[in-house]
DNA sequence: TCGATACGAGACGTTCTCGTATCGAAAATG
DNA sequence: CATTTTCGATACGAGAACGTCTCGTATCGA
């Protein structure tokens, strides 16, 4: 396992965004080089992370995963596999990345309880069908078999999204729907956390309660302790 | 990877607990049967974990540990590892459950608070000496990676201390320290999902602040949204 | 048409790991 | 002393996986 040759491909990912002006050709009009040979087939690349998905879905573990497994699930030869990215952390990580840059980026609802329900619920509902359309989370448990990968992964993909989160919170906290004495990180942990860990480190989890999410927050908000009233007269 | 030949250790493991009457022989005044060979050297058992706990510690992925390299760091013949251990599963499963049974059983405090306090305490520690004395949580997430393994795991280590902290947290609420309208279950993990949360799936924690077991405590209990005293007066 | 590149398929060499087998030395019993 | 078992060390076979390479075919630009 290799890692340093895939900042070439990271490089190819971010110039294909910016605007596919990566190759420096002399020709400023023409948005395609025409390069000489045959050119790729694009649905290669879907169909070889498709596959890579459809093995998780089968029960494979991230790590478990074989090129020799996915180019035979995706239909395409290990070669193909290697003219696009450099190494298999390379593909693990564009799997990853592309996953997250999937999902929606966190939509802001009209108060912080209810954007935090959808977080949690979102990790909820990752659970629920585990696996069959993988989630980041479901393999962030995974990933850390895999050493030098999940540092890689935890900046680029978690790390933002703890990071929107925490905006999010601290704009809650300046309009005083939250507490204003604790660390948005914090805040952010202490909702999040127990669905994580019901979602990752428990198998026979009990995350079928459509309510749950919005159990968790509105649990977390109203505060655990013993209301006095609730306690002696928990009937009514 | 084989999974059948586990029992046969796990039979071992528990006859011993239970008086080291496994060897049916004949004498019933001697403890020891005096086998004819060579004894066992039992410091060879413990060298072993032991060097599996220093390869942690060094920064192996549990599922990374291979028998040569622990036979190495252990100065040992890969032989007198299978003279004990029929797997490779059942070596790391020995090594997990044993760290378990190292912990001492999740003492009640006065308070529930403090109660939780200690079990988040006790997660924070062994996240800040990072694998050093590994404990359960920490590789509770790298086993996911061992499909066959993580099964037996839970139900031996994490069922059981879930368990236990249940019991303690159902108690409080019929004495009036907690909110009675919830699941125990959940509400064991709205306290100890944010710890995990951060010990595990961050690399970069902040987990050094000793204060923080305390101050995540006292923050689920009494709730986060907005004290209106404290969110317009904060700060005072 | 021709050169260049991409494609699927698969052989290949290397490395890693497991688990077994063997070897000489050491330590116990009879 | 003879036997038996354990000890550390290491050779070994089997197999999995990575990454490279080749082969024959297909598809583009020139």
């Amino acid at each position: 396992m290799s890692s340093s040759a895939i900042d070439s491909e990271f490089e190819h990912l971010i110039s294909r965004e910016i605007g596919e002006q990566k190759s420096a050709a002399p020709v400023p009009a023409a948005p395609v080089p025409a390069r000489r040979g045959r050119p790729r087939n694009e649905a290669v690349e879907t169909s070889i992370l498709e596959g890579m998905l459809r093995l998780l879905g089968r029960g494979s573990s991230l790590a478990g995963l074989s090129i020799d497994a996915i180019a035979a699930e995706a239909g395409v030869g290990k070669a193909t596999i290697y003219r696009r990215w450099p190494d298999k952390d390379a593909l693990l990580l564009h799997l990853l990345v592309q996953l997250e840059s999937k999902t929606e980026p966190l939509c802001e609802r009209d108060s912080i309880r209810d954007t935090l329900i959808a977080v949690l619920e979102r990790i909820r509902l990752n659970a629920v069908h585990r696996r069959s359309d993988t989630d980041l989370a479901m393999i962030g448990a995974e990933i850390r078999a895999i050493p030098g990968l999940y540092c890689r992964y935890h900046e680029a993909v978690i790390a933002p999204r703890r990071a929107a989160l925490r905006e999010l919170i601290a704009d809650a906290q300046r309009r005083g729907e939250l507490r204003a004495d604790l660390d948005p990180d914090l805040l952010g942990e202490l909702f999040v956390g127990p669905m994580l860990s019901r979602s990752l480190l428990h198998p026979d989890a009990s995350v079928e309660d459509p309510d749950l999410a919005a159990t968790m927050v509105d649990a977390v908000l109203g505060g655990l302790a013993a209301n006095p009233v609730h306690s002696f007269a928990e009937g009514t």
